[in-house]
DNA sequence: GATTTTTTTTAGATTTACCTAAAAAAATTA
DNA sequence: TAATTTTTTTAGGTAAATCTAAAAAAAATC
Protein backbone atom coordinates (compact mmCIF):
# COMPACT_ATOMS: atom_id res chain seq x y z
CA UNK A 1 0.00 0.00 0.00
CA UNK A 2 1.32 3.59 -0.96
CA UNK A 3 0.58 6.85 -0.14
CA UNK A 4 -0.67 9.39 -2.88
CA UNK A 5 2.32 10.61 -2.45
CA UNK A 6 4.62 7.98 -3.34
CA UNK A 7 2.26 6.91 -6.39
CA UNK A 8 2.67 10.42 -7.81
CA UNK A 9 6.59 10.34 -7.49
CA UNK A 10 6.67 6.53 -8.70
CA UNK A 11 4.59 7.97 -12.03
CA UNK A 12 6.95 11.20 -12.44
CA UNK A 13 9.79 8.96 -12.67
CA UNK A 14 8.25 6.68 -15.29
CA UNK A 15 7.27 9.28 -17.23
CA UNK A 16 10.54 11.22 -17.18
CA UNK A 17 12.68 8.28 -17.81
CA UNK A 18 12.84 8.11 -21.46
CA UNK A 19 14.35 4.34 -21.80
CA UNK A 20 13.24 1.94 -18.31
CA UNK A 21 16.76 1.79 -16.83
CA UNK A 22 17.98 5.51 -17.15
CA UNK A 23 18.36 7.03 -13.96
CA UNK A 24 16.05 10.10 -13.80
CA UNK A 25 17.60 13.16 -11.75
CA UNK A 26 16.54 14.89 -8.40
CA UNK A 27 15.67 18.33 -10.21
CA UNK A 28 13.45 16.86 -12.75
CA UNK A 29 11.61 14.79 -10.54
CA UNK A 30 10.93 18.16 -8.42
CA UNK A 31 10.36 20.23 -11.21
CA UNK A 32 7.23 18.15 -12.23
CA UNK A 33 5.57 17.63 -8.85
CA UNK A 34 6.73 21.23 -8.30
CA UNK A 35 8.06 20.41 -5.38
CA UNK A 36 11.62 21.08 -3.94
CA UNK A 37 14.94 19.33 -4.44
CA UNK A 38 15.42 18.30 -0.80
CA UNK A 39 12.13 16.99 -0.64
CA UNK A 40 12.71 14.53 -3.48
CA UNK A 41 15.99 13.21 -2.30
CA UNK A 42 14.16 12.72 1.22
CA UNK A 43 11.51 10.49 -0.78
CA UNK A 44 14.31 8.73 -2.95
CA UNK A 45 15.52 7.20 -0.14
CA UNK A 46 12.18 6.34 1.33
CA UNK A 47 11.28 4.67 -2.05
CA UNK A 48 14.36 3.17 -2.02
CA UNK A 49 13.99 1.55 1.23
CA UNK A 50 10.43 -0.20 0.05
CA UNK A 51 12.44 -1.97 -2.97
CA UNK A 52 10.49 0.47 -5.42
CA UNK A 53 13.52 2.39 -7.12
CA UNK A 54 16.83 1.74 -7.54
CA UNK A 55 18.69 5.47 -5.60
CA UNK A 56 22.35 6.08 -5.99
CA UNK A 57 23.06 9.44 -4.48
CA UNK A 58 23.59 12.37 -6.81
CA UNK A 59 22.61 10.17 -9.98
CA UNK A 60 19.51 9.51 -9.60
CA UNK A 61 16.87 7.20 -9.42
CA UNK A 62 15.03 4.42 -11.91
CA UNK A 63 12.29 2.01 -11.13
CA UNK A 64 12.93 -1.49 -10.19
CA UNK A 65 10.67 -3.94 -11.45
CA UNK A 66 8.56 -3.85 -8.45
CA UNK A 67 7.84 0.27 -8.92
CA UNK A 68 7.22 -0.22 -12.50
CA UNK A 69 4.60 -2.13 -11.89
CA UNK A 70 3.17 0.53 -9.34
CA UNK A 71 3.31 2.88 -11.87
CA UNK A 72 2.10 1.79 -14.24
CA UNK A 73 -1.13 0.91 -12.67
CA UNK A 74 -1.37 4.45 -11.93
CA UNK A 75 -1.12 5.36 -15.65
CA UNK A 76 -3.23 2.42 -16.85
CA UNK A 77 -6.11 3.81 -14.15
CA UNK A 78 -5.41 7.78 -15.31
CA UNK A 79 -6.24 6.68 -18.84
CA UNK A 80 -8.74 4.36 -18.48
CA UNK A 81 -10.51 6.93 -16.27
CA UNK A 82 -10.29 9.62 -18.61
CA UNK A 83 -11.70 7.01 -21.51
CA UNK A 84 -14.71 7.46 -18.89
CA UNK A 85 -15.23 10.72 -18.44
CA UNK A 86 -14.99 11.35 -22.30
CA UNK A 87 -17.21 8.34 -23.46
CA UNK A 88 -19.62 7.55 -21.09
CA UNK A 89 -19.84 11.37 -19.18
CA UNK A 90 -19.42 13.41 -22.52
CA UNK A 91 -16.29 15.60 -20.62
CA UNK A 92 -14.49 17.32 -23.28
CA UNK A 93 -10.95 16.19 -23.87
CA UNK A 94 -9.42 19.06 -22.14
CA UNK A 95 -11.15 18.60 -19.10
CA UNK A 96 -10.26 15.21 -17.53
CA UNK A 97 -6.51 15.17 -17.10
CA UNK A 98 -7.36 17.01 -13.40
CA UNK A 99 -9.95 14.63 -12.53
CA UNK A 100 -7.63 11.27 -13.51
CA UNK A 101 -5.24 12.72 -11.31
CA UNK A 102 -7.57 12.42 -8.70
CA UNK A 103 -9.10 9.20 -9.78
CA UNK A 104 -6.07 7.28 -10.79
CA UNK A 105 -5.45 6.85 -6.85
CA UNK A 106 -8.53 4.59 -5.99
CA UNK A 107 -7.09 1.51 -5.34
CA UNK A 108 -10.13 -0.73 -6.09
CA UNK A 109 -8.57 -3.82 -8.55
CA UNK A 110 -12.16 -4.89 -8.93
CA UNK A 111 -13.02 -1.27 -9.85
CA UNK A 112 -10.77 -1.17 -12.80
CA UNK A 113 -11.10 -4.27 -14.47
CA UNK A 114 -14.72 -3.67 -14.19
CA UNK A 115 -14.37 -0.31 -15.99
CA UNK A 116 -12.13 -2.02 -18.52
CA UNK A 117 -14.42 -4.25 -19.54
CA UNK A 118 -17.36 -1.83 -19.43
CA UNK A 119 -15.71 0.61 -21.88
CA UNK A 120 -14.83 -2.26 -24.31
CA UNK A 121 -10.49 -2.37 -23.02
CA UNK A 122 -9.71 0.43 -24.58
CA UNK A 123 -6.37 0.90 -26.24
CA UNK A 124 -5.65 4.84 -26.38
CA UNK A 125 -7.05 7.43 -23.88
CA UNK A 126 -8.66 10.72 -25.39
CA UNK A 127 -5.18 12.32 -25.46
CA UNK A 128 -4.15 9.16 -28.05
CA UNK A 129 -1.82 7.35 -25.32
CA UNK A 130 -1.78 4.07 -24.82
CA UNK A 131 -3.56 2.28 -22.34
CA UNK A 132 -1.65 -0.36 -19.95
CA UNK A 133 -3.50 -3.76 -20.12
CA UNK A 134 -3.54 -5.34 -16.61
CA UNK A 135 -0.21 -6.62 -16.67
CA UNK A 136 1.16 -3.30 -17.87
CA UNK A 137 2.05 -4.37 -21.27
CA UNK A 138 0.99 -2.55 -24.12
CA UNK A 139 1.98 -1.76 -27.79
CA UNK A 140 4.56 1.35 -28.33
CA UNK A 141 3.42 4.17 -30.51
CA UNK A 142 5.45 5.33 -33.59
CA UNK A 143 5.31 9.09 -34.02
CA UNK A 144 6.90 12.03 -35.10
CA UNK A 145 6.94 15.46 -33.57
CA UNK A 146 5.55 17.83 -35.67
CA UNK A 147 8.23 19.39 -35.54
CA UNK A 148 10.60 17.11 -37.14
CA UNK A 149 8.41 16.61 -39.89
CA UNK A 150 10.04 17.88 -43.16
CA UNK A 151 7.78 20.32 -45.41
CA UNK A 152 5.74 18.67 -48.05
CA UNK A 153 5.11 15.55 -45.73
CA UNK A 154 1.94 14.40 -44.65
CA UNK A 155 0.32 12.08 -41.62
CA UNK A 156 -2.33 12.40 -39.15
CA UNK A 157 -1.98 13.23 -35.64
CA UNK A 158 -2.16 10.62 -33.38
CA UNK A 159 -1.48 12.06 -29.63
CA UNK A 160 -0.38 15.31 -27.94
CA UNK A 161 2.38 15.41 -25.53
CA UNK A 162 0.80 18.06 -23.16
CA UNK A 163 -2.31 17.57 -21.44
CA UNK A 164 -3.21 21.29 -20.07
CA UNK A 165 -6.86 22.54 -19.82
CA UNK A 166 -5.58 25.49 -22.48
CA UNK A 167 -3.45 23.74 -24.43
CA UNK A 168 -6.23 21.31 -25.51
CA UNK A 169 -8.52 24.34 -25.73
CA UNK A 170 -6.07 26.14 -28.62
CA UNK A 171 -5.96 22.42 -30.21
CA UNK A 172 -9.68 22.30 -30.44
CA UNK A 173 -10.03 26.04 -31.95
CA UNK A 174 -7.87 25.12 -34.78
CA UNK A 175 -9.18 21.54 -35.56
CA UNK A 176 -6.12 19.86 -34.91
CA UNK A 177 -7.80 16.93 -32.88
CA UNK A 178 -7.72 13.44 -32.60
CA UNK A 179 -6.91 12.13 -36.60
CA UNK A 180 -6.89 15.42 -38.32
CA UNK A 181 -4.68 14.87 -41.50
CA UNK A 182 -2.03 17.49 -42.01
CA UNK A 183 0.71 18.33 -44.44
CA UNK A 184 3.65 20.70 -43.71
CA UNK A 185 3.88 23.55 -45.89
CA UNK A 186 7.04 25.09 -44.43
CA UNK A 187 8.66 25.75 -41.02
CA UNK A 188 9.81 29.02 -40.04
CA UNK A 189 13.66 29.39 -40.37
CA UNK A 190 12.90 32.03 -38.00
CA UNK A 191 11.20 31.25 -34.95
CA UNK A 192 10.31 27.67 -36.01
CA UNK A 193 6.50 28.10 -36.19
CA UNK A 194 5.10 25.84 -38.43
CA UNK A 195 2.35 26.29 -41.59
CA UNK A 196 0.52 23.22 -42.21
CA UNK A 197 -2.93 22.14 -44.29
CA UNK A 198 -5.90 20.83 -42.36
CA UNK A 199 -8.53 19.59 -44.36
CA UNK A 200 -7.45 22.03 -47.40
CA UNK A 201 -6.98 25.30 -45.14
CA UNK A 202 -3.95 27.19 -44.22
CA UNK A 203 -3.06 27.12 -40.52
CA UNK A 204 -0.32 28.41 -38.75
CA UNK A 205 1.33 27.51 -35.17
CA UNK A 206 4.13 28.07 -32.89
CA UNK A 207 7.01 26.07 -32.24
CA UNK A 208 5.62 25.97 -28.86
CA UNK A 209 2.46 24.17 -30.04
CA UNK A 210 3.78 22.13 -32.81
CA UNK A 211 6.50 20.19 -30.87
CA UNK A 212 3.65 18.92 -28.63
CA UNK A 213 1.94 17.42 -31.53
CA UNK A 214 2.87 14.08 -32.18
CA UNK A 215 2.13 12.79 -35.88
CA UNK A 216 1.84 9.45 -37.79
CA UNK A 217 2.65 9.25 -41.01
CA UNK B 1 -11.08 22.81 0.30
CA UNK B 2 -11.16 20.36 3.04
CA UNK B 3 -8.89 17.35 3.41
CA UNK B 4 -10.38 13.35 3.31
CA UNK B 5 -9.76 13.49 7.06
CA UNK B 6 -12.10 16.58 7.89
CA UNK B 7 -14.61 15.29 5.32
CA UNK B 8 -14.54 11.87 7.32
CA UNK B 9 -15.52 13.55 10.43
CA UNK B 10 -18.03 15.89 9.04
CA UNK B 11 -19.89 12.60 7.91
CA UNK B 12 -19.17 10.99 11.15
CA UNK B 13 -21.10 13.93 12.71
CA UNK B 14 -24.04 13.91 10.37
CA UNK B 15 -24.63 10.65 10.55
CA UNK B 16 -24.49 9.82 14.12
CA UNK B 17 -26.74 12.78 14.93
CA UNK B 18 -30.43 11.96 15.36
CA UNK B 19 -31.65 15.22 15.04
CA UNK B 20 -29.91 18.22 13.26
CA UNK B 21 -29.45 20.32 16.68
CA UNK B 22 -27.79 17.57 18.68
CA UNK B 23 -24.42 17.05 19.72
CA UNK B 24 -22.78 14.00 19.20
CA UNK B 25 -20.07 13.48 21.91
CA UNK B 26 -16.50 12.89 20.97
CA UNK B 27 -16.29 9.24 21.89
CA UNK B 28 -19.18 8.32 19.61
CA UNK B 29 -17.24 9.76 16.89
CA UNK B 30 -13.93 8.43 17.74
CA UNK B 31 -15.78 5.00 17.91
CA UNK B 32 -17.11 5.41 14.42
CA UNK B 33 -13.76 6.38 12.93
CA UNK B 34 -11.78 3.90 14.80
CA UNK B 35 -9.51 6.42 16.12
CA UNK B 36 -8.81 7.81 19.84
CA UNK B 37 -10.75 10.24 21.95
CA UNK B 38 -7.84 12.56 22.19
CA UNK B 39 -7.55 12.68 18.16
CA UNK B 40 -11.30 13.60 18.32
CA UNK B 41 -10.41 16.46 20.53
CA UNK B 42 -7.74 18.16 18.30
CA UNK B 43 -9.92 17.81 14.96
CA UNK B 44 -13.43 19.51 16.97
CA UNK B 45 -11.21 22.46 17.37
CA UNK B 46 -9.57 22.40 14.05
CA UNK B 47 -13.37 22.00 12.58
CA UNK B 48 -14.85 24.35 14.98
CA UNK B 49 -12.10 26.77 13.90
CA UNK B 50 -12.66 26.56 10.30
CA UNK B 51 -16.98 26.84 11.14
CA UNK B 52 -17.74 24.14 10.03
CA UNK B 53 -18.99 22.79 13.64
CA UNK B 54 -20.09 24.08 16.62
CA UNK B 55 -18.12 22.76 19.77
CA UNK B 56 -18.80 23.05 23.19
CA UNK B 57 -15.97 21.36 25.14
CA UNK B 58 -17.10 18.62 27.34
CA UNK B 59 -20.47 18.82 25.35
CA UNK B 60 -19.87 17.61 21.59
CA UNK B 61 -19.77 18.83 18.41
CA UNK B 62 -23.24 19.87 16.03
CA UNK B 63 -22.85 20.50 12.44
CA UNK B 64 -22.90 24.38 11.44
CA UNK B 65 -24.98 24.93 8.01
CA UNK B 66 -21.64 25.26 5.71
CA UNK B 67 -20.31 21.90 8.07
CA UNK B 68 -23.66 20.24 7.15
CA UNK B 69 -23.72 21.48 3.20
CA UNK B 70 -20.12 19.56 3.37
CA UNK B 71 -21.15 16.21 4.90
CA UNK B 72 -24.65 16.10 2.91
CA UNK B 73 -22.29 16.33 -0.16
CA UNK B 74 -20.00 13.67 0.79
CA UNK B 75 -23.11 11.44 1.20
CA UNK B 76 -24.56 12.32 -2.09
CA UNK B 77 -21.02 11.55 -3.95
CA UNK B 78 -20.78 8.18 -1.94
CA UNK B 79 -24.32 7.09 -3.02
CA UNK B 80 -24.46 8.42 -6.18
CA UNK B 81 -21.13 6.45 -6.87
CA UNK B 82 -22.55 3.40 -4.94
CA UNK B 83 -25.37 3.06 -7.50
CA UNK B 84 -22.76 3.34 -10.53
CA UNK B 85 -21.18 0.34 -9.25
CA UNK B 86 -24.09 -1.54 -9.21
CA UNK B 87 -25.99 -0.48 -12.18
CA UNK B 88 -22.94 0.22 -14.64
CA UNK B 89 -20.10 -1.88 -13.31
CA UNK B 90 -22.38 -4.84 -12.23
CA UNK B 91 -21.08 -4.89 -8.22
CA UNK B 92 -23.04 -6.71 -6.00
CA UNK B 93 -24.48 -4.12 -2.76
CA UNK B 94 -21.97 -6.06 -0.24
CA UNK B 95 -19.01 -5.03 -2.52
CA UNK B 96 -19.67 -1.29 -3.05
CA UNK B 97 -19.73 0.47 0.46
CA UNK B 98 -15.31 0.19 0.47
CA UNK B 99 -14.59 1.43 -2.51
CA UNK B 100 -17.27 4.43 -2.37
CA UNK B 101 -15.72 5.14 0.78
CA UNK B 102 -12.56 6.08 -1.52
CA UNK B 103 -14.52 7.80 -4.32
CA UNK B 104 -17.00 9.93 -1.81
CA UNK B 105 -13.66 12.17 -1.98
CA UNK B 106 -13.18 13.17 -5.27
CA UNK B 107 -14.16 16.61 -5.34
CA UNK B 108 -15.02 17.79 -9.13
CA UNK B 109 -18.47 18.89 -9.00
CA UNK B 110 -18.89 18.45 -12.96
CA UNK B 111 -17.82 14.77 -12.34
CA UNK B 112 -20.68 14.10 -10.14
CA UNK B 113 -23.32 16.14 -11.99
CA UNK B 114 -22.61 14.27 -14.81
CA UNK B 115 -22.56 10.76 -13.18
CA UNK B 116 -25.86 11.87 -11.27
CA UNK B 117 -27.20 12.86 -14.95
CA UNK B 118 -25.67 9.52 -16.66
CA UNK B 119 -27.70 7.18 -13.74
CA UNK B 120 -30.56 9.22 -14.50
CA UNK B 121 -30.87 10.89 -11.32
CA UNK B 122 -31.52 7.53 -9.04
CA UNK B 123 -33.37 8.47 -5.88
CA UNK B 124 -32.08 5.47 -3.67
CA UNK B 125 -28.76 3.95 -3.38
CA UNK B 126 -28.59 -0.10 -3.64
CA UNK B 127 -28.82 0.11 0.20
CA UNK B 128 -32.18 1.68 0.55
CA UNK B 129 -30.85 5.07 1.45
CA UNK B 130 -32.07 8.27 -0.08
CA UNK B 131 -29.76 9.89 -2.58
CA UNK B 132 -29.72 14.36 -1.22
CA UNK B 133 -30.02 16.42 -4.28
CA UNK B 134 -26.96 18.99 -5.19
CA UNK B 135 -28.42 21.03 -2.46
CA UNK B 136 -28.36 18.55 -0.14
CA UNK B 137 -32.50 17.75 -0.17
CA UNK B 138 -33.89 14.29 0.12
CA UNK B 139 -37.38 13.08 1.32
CA UNK B 140 -36.88 10.93 4.66
CA UNK B 141 -38.35 7.36 3.81
CA UNK B 142 -40.75 6.25 6.28
CA UNK B 143 -39.85 2.82 8.15
CA UNK B 144 -39.65 0.98 10.98
CA UNK B 145 -37.12 -1.57 12.30
CA UNK B 146 -38.01 -5.03 11.66
CA UNK B 147 -37.82 -5.72 15.62
CA UNK B 148 -40.42 -3.32 15.99
CA UNK B 149 -43.02 -4.64 13.97
CA UNK B 150 -46.28 -6.61 15.76
CA UNK B 151 -46.70 -10.87 15.13
CA UNK B 152 -48.91 -10.64 12.26
CA UNK B 153 -48.05 -7.59 10.77
CA UNK B 154 -46.41 -7.35 6.95
CA UNK B 155 -44.56 -5.45 4.84
CA UNK B 156 -41.40 -4.77 2.39
CA UNK B 157 -37.66 -4.44 3.07
CA UNK B 158 -36.20 -0.76 2.03
CA UNK B 159 -33.00 -0.70 3.73
CA UNK B 160 -30.57 -1.78 6.00
CA UNK B 161 -28.60 0.25 8.81
CA UNK B 162 -25.21 -1.64 8.20
CA UNK B 163 -23.44 -1.92 5.07
CA UNK B 164 -20.95 -4.33 5.81
CA UNK B 165 -20.20 -7.09 3.61
CA UNK B 166 -20.79 -10.22 5.77
CA UNK B 167 -24.27 -8.57 6.75
CA UNK B 168 -25.41 -8.41 3.48
CA UNK B 169 -23.93 -11.28 1.80
CA UNK B 170 -26.16 -12.90 4.70
CA UNK B 171 -28.95 -11.21 4.16
CA UNK B 172 -28.37 -11.90 0.24
CA UNK B 173 -28.09 -15.49 1.30
CA UNK B 174 -31.57 -15.45 2.93
CA UNK B 175 -33.06 -13.45 0.12
CA UNK B 176 -34.45 -10.39 2.14
CA UNK B 177 -32.68 -8.13 -0.53
CA UNK B 178 -34.55 -5.16 -1.10
CA UNK B 179 -38.29 -5.33 -2.18
CA UNK B 180 -38.99 -8.38 -0.53
CA UNK B 181 -42.08 -8.73 1.02
CA UNK B 182 -42.27 -10.44 4.74
CA UNK B 183 -44.65 -11.45 7.37
CA UNK B 184 -43.52 -11.44 10.98
CA UNK B 185 -44.70 -14.66 12.56
CA UNK B 186 -43.28 -14.56 15.84
CA UNK B 187 -40.58 -12.81 18.49
CA UNK B 188 -38.78 -15.09 20.76
CA UNK B 189 -39.09 -13.70 23.94
CA UNK B 190 -36.10 -16.21 25.10
CA UNK B 191 -33.23 -14.16 22.32
CA UNK B 192 -35.35 -11.84 20.30
CA UNK B 193 -34.93 -13.98 17.24
CA UNK B 194 -37.43 -13.26 14.53
CA UNK B 195 -39.43 -15.92 13.02
CA UNK B 196 -41.15 -14.41 9.62
CA UNK B 197 -42.55 -15.39 6.21
CA UNK B 198 -40.45 -14.65 2.73
CA UNK B 199 -42.82 -15.52 -0.37
CA UNK B 200 -44.46 -18.37 1.77
CA UNK B 201 -40.87 -19.47 3.34
CA UNK B 202 -40.52 -19.69 7.19
CA UNK B 203 -37.40 -18.15 7.82
CA UNK B 204 -35.80 -17.30 11.48
CA UNK B 205 -33.11 -14.38 12.29
CA UNK B 206 -31.82 -13.13 15.26
CA UNK B 207 -32.34 -10.11 16.57
CA UNK B 208 -29.13 -8.59 15.94
CA UNK B 209 -29.81 -9.25 11.91
CA UNK B 210 -33.46 -8.01 12.34
CA UNK B 211 -32.82 -4.86 13.92
CA UNK B 212 -30.72 -3.81 10.93
CA UNK B 213 -33.37 -4.45 8.36
CA UNK B 214 -35.96 -1.43 7.93
CA UNK B 215 -39.35 -2.81 6.89
CA UNK B 216 -41.72 -0.38 5.04
CA UNK B 217 -45.18 -0.98 6.12
C1' DG C 1 -23.63 14.56 49.18
C1' DA C 2 -19.52 11.84 48.79
C1' DT C 3 -17.34 8.37 46.07
C1' DT C 4 -16.53 5.95 42.04
C1' DT C 5 -16.74 5.50 37.17
C1' DT C 6 -16.91 7.34 32.67
C1' DT C 7 -15.91 10.81 29.48
C1' DT C 8 -13.18 14.34 27.79
C1' DT C 9 -9.30 17.25 27.53
C1' DT C 10 -4.40 18.46 27.90
C1' DA C 11 0.51 17.58 27.59
C1' DG C 12 3.97 15.77 25.18
C1' DA C 13 5.59 12.54 21.31
C1' DT C 14 5.69 10.44 16.70
C1' DT C 15 5.25 10.12 11.60
C1' DT C 16 4.72 11.96 6.99
C1' DA C 17 5.52 15.29 3.75
C1' DC C 18 6.96 19.36 3.24
C1' DC C 19 10.23 23.60 3.59
C1' DT C 20 14.84 26.90 3.77
C1' DA C 21 19.61 27.48 4.19
C1' DA C 22 24.10 25.70 4.14
C1' DA C 23 27.40 22.19 2.78
C1' DA C 24 29.12 18.94 -0.47
C1' DA C 25 29.69 16.78 -4.87
C1' DA C 26 29.64 16.85 -9.83
C1' DA C 27 29.77 19.16 -14.09
C1' DT C 28 31.09 22.97 -16.82
C1' DT C 29 33.96 26.70 -18.23
C1' DA C 30 38.01 29.24 -18.33
C1' DT D 1 43.79 22.05 -13.87
C1' DA D 2 41.71 25.69 -11.38
C1' DA D 3 37.67 28.35 -10.83
C1' DT D 4 32.91 28.75 -11.34
C1' DT D 5 28.33 27.07 -11.80
C1' DT D 6 24.92 23.64 -11.24
C1' DT D 7 23.06 19.87 -8.89
C1' DT D 8 22.27 17.32 -4.93
C1' DT D 9 22.35 16.29 -0.22
C1' DT D 10 22.26 17.28 4.72
C1' DA D 11 20.77 19.73 8.76
C1' DG D 12 17.27 21.50 11.10
C1' DG D 13 12.42 22.95 11.33
C1' DT D 14 7.12 23.25 10.42
C1' DA D 15 2.26 21.56 10.01
C1' DA D 16 -1.18 17.83 9.91
C1' DA D 17 -2.92 13.87 11.95
C1' DT D 18 -2.09 10.59 14.85
C1' DC D 19 -0.85 8.38 19.53
C1' DT D 20 -0.21 7.38 25.05
C1' DA D 21 -0.48 8.82 29.65
C1' DA D 22 -2.05 11.94 33.00
C1' DA D 23 -5.25 15.48 34.59
C1' DA D 24 -9.78 17.41 34.78
C1' DA D 25 -14.72 17.51 34.34
C1' DA D 26 -19.18 15.29 34.21
C1' DA D 27 -22.17 11.53 35.21
C1' DA D 28 -23.53 7.63 37.77
C1' DT D 29 -23.70 5.12 41.97
C1' DC D 30 -23.67 4.48 46.70
MN1 LIG E 1 -3.97 12.91 -18.32
MN1 LIG F 1 -4.38 11.33 -21.25
MN1 LIG G 1 -22.06 2.86 1.78
MN1 LIG H 1 -25.27 2.75 0.76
Amino acid sequence: MQSFTEENYLKAIYHLAEQPEQYVQTNAIADRLQTKAASVTDMMKKLADKGLIDYVRYTGARLTPAGHQTAVDIVRKHRLWEVFLVETLNFKWDEVHDVAEELEHISSVLLIERLDEFLGFPRTDPHGDPIPDKHGKFEKRSFVKLTKLEPGSSGTVTGVSEHSTPFLKHLEKLGLTLGAGITVNEISEFDGSVELLLENKKINISRDVAKHILINT
